[in-house]
RNA sequence: GGUCCGUUCGUCUAGGGGUUAGGACACCAGAUUUUCAUUCUGGUAACACGGGUUCGAUUCCCGUACGGACUACCA
């Protein structure tokens, strides 16, 4: 096997589509299996869809999950510069050369003249309206104009695209490697552009110059580009670098959830949850898309989740490290089908990859909350409630959001807990566990308990039918961690005053 | 419209000529628990359809349907 040689390669239109990561993970997943390199270039090729900042949210990005780049914009290497609209020259010279070689054309068809020729074979009934080997000896090209008439359009600076002189009628195979052979037809493809008028070539020239140059062993790409792929092998041969193509991986799409049809942000959207990596403000439209990152998804779980969008190890294994990734990836194992973005899913794995750590890792991320709710807390505090609520979190923000009774008394009491549940016996109970607490210095999880059972045998109260009413006397709401240890946590005065405030503010409801 | 690609539980998927079609998420139920959650146990639930080939097809082939991508001087 060569040297594995991978690219991710988006072009700076704006944010990065979470397909795009998966992309990007997956020729990283390749590069490092085998020891191989990951290369970041940049296509923008096309100046009127360059957005300011959207390079950096690449690289930001792709830095959040974890995928690194060996090479590339940002970060150089030997085929250096990795951005495209800087090496304009080099394309210049291959489309030279492939006009030099019959195998590419001058045409100098305007605008309208295109979409003239589109509408008479609209019109006429055809099925296409390409620009091919049907159509390109009745437009104005290098194939149809003299020698003389190109010449002079060529020296008075006449606006001109080179393209591809596609052949008539030849099979072009294509082996990818989720898909097996496909097998189309020349007649199919139309002569596309090789070189736009603005002297950048288009994508299709750009990248395979590229992949040859840098010598890209495996194209990993969206499934979008599967239509083009032949294009790409007629270039390759065109070229004379057949023996260096590379081999093509296209890679199934990520779907909405519901429904049919392509993820997107307006999905998304509706159903509240991020379809990018990280925040972006878009500079000209001013439309903010909200990021993984920023919605409490931990990279690694984002990364484990994408990378079962289409792929699997072919195991009941499901959690794993970007190591564990590494060693179990091969693109054998990838899907053909699209795959549908549940983001259910992706819950799940944050929810476990938050669990697996430490209670201290843990506070850190009810710090972070409690930093900018200006409240104050010792390091055991904040371990202890991290330790109590870490089952029940789905994102970091939740330590503060689901804990916050831990730190500010309730003024509010769930109102189906209290008219269903607070009665006589809640008050007479609360009251006699009031009086007894207060005699104890300090309180714990376990004396907290012990004087549960006191008190029930006191009252003769089950001390079952009171704790919901208890839990909502303390902390307000329905449903928590353990209340004992809730207890310890907020600590003997806390506990007294919200006894007592319950005890004065709830109105007893007569049933 | 044309070309190409695809189709196993609601979702992600395993599997593969003869299986009780497996797992995970979600959902439901039971158990545990001081509540909720967790945990444990169990359950509902799938081979798009029609033709072949075959002793036998969900698996192979061909159609159909449905879905998707592409069809720009966008990538």
């Amino acid at each position: 096997m060569r040297e594995v040689r991978v690219r991710f390669a988006p072009s700076p239109t704006g944010a990065l589509h979470i397909g795009g990561v998966r992309t990007a993970l997956y020729n990283y997943l390749l590069a490092r299996k085998h020891g191989g390199t990951m290369i970041l270039r940049i296509e923008d090729t096309d100046q009127t869809r360059f957005v300011p900042g959207a390079e950096e949210y690449i690289l930001e990005s792709l830095a959040w999950a974890g995928i690194e780049i060996d090479e590339g914009v940002s970060k150089g290497g030997p085929h250096a510069p990795y951005r495209q609209s800087e090496r304009k020259v080099i394309y210049k010279q291959y489309a030279d050369q492939l006009v030099n070689d019959g195998k590419a054309y001058y045409a100098f068809d305007t605008e309208q003249e295109l979409d003239a020729m589109r509408e008479r074979l609209k019109t006429q009934g055809s099925s296409d309206q390409q620009y091919s080997s049907g159509t390109r000896n009745s437009m104005k090209n290098s194939l149809t104009l003299s020698a003389i008439d190109v010449k002079e359009k060529l020296d008075s600076k006449t606006p001109f695209v080179i393209r591809l002189k596609v052949p008539v009628n030849e099979e072009i195979k294509l082996v990818d490697l989720i898909r097996g052979e496909v097998n189309v037809n020349s007649s199919q493809i139309d002569d596309k552009v090789l070189m736009k008028s603005d002297g950048m070539p288009t994508y299709h020239l750009a990248n395979v110059v590229d992949d040859y140059l840098m010598k890209i062993s495996h194209v990993i790409r969206g499934e979008e580009w599967l239509p083009s792929a032949p294009l790409h092998v007629l270039l390759y041969k065109f070229l004379g670098w057949e023996k260096e193509m590379p081999q093509f991986a296209h890679l199934p799409l990520l779907l909405k959830a519901d429904g049919n049809g392509k993820l997107s942000k307006r999905d998304a959207d509706k159903a509240g949850f991020p379809i990018f990596p990280i925040d972006w403000t878009d500079p000209k439209t001013k439309e903010f898309s909200k990021g993984f990152r920023e919605n409490g998804y931990l990279p690694q779980a984002l990364v484990n989740f994408l990378a079962f969008l289409g792929w699997n190890p072919g195991t009941t294994q499901e959690i794993f490290s970007v190591k564990e990734l590494i060693n179990a990836f091969t693109l054998e194992r990838i899907g053909k089908a699209g795959a549908k973005f549940d983001i259910h899913k992706a819950q799940w794995f944050n929810q476990q990859y938050l669990r697996a750590k430490t209670d201290e890792e843990l506070s850190e991320y009810l710090f972070n909350s409690l930093k900018t709710e200006n409240i104050d807390c010792s390091v055991e505090k904040a371990k202890k409630i991290c330790a109590a609520m870490k089952e029940r979190v789905t994102y970091p923000s939740d330590f503060w959001e689901l804990g916050k009774f831990f730190f500010r008394a309730p003024t509010q009491f769930d109102e189906q807990v209290v008219s269903k549940k607070w009665n006589d016996d809640t008050t007479k109970f609360l009251g006699v566990y009031l009086d007894e607490i207060k005699k104890l210095s300090l309180v714990t999880a376990e004396n907290s308990k012990s004087l549960l059972e006191k008190t029930s045998l006191i009252t003769g109260i089950a001390s079952g039918k009171i704790m919901q009413t208890f839990r909502v006397a303390l902390t307000g709401g329905a449903s928590g961690p353990d209340l004992m240890m809730t207890m310890e946590i907020i600590g003997k005065e806390e506990v007294t005053s919200r006894i007592s405030f319950a005890l004065d503010n709830i109105k007893v409801r007569v049933s």
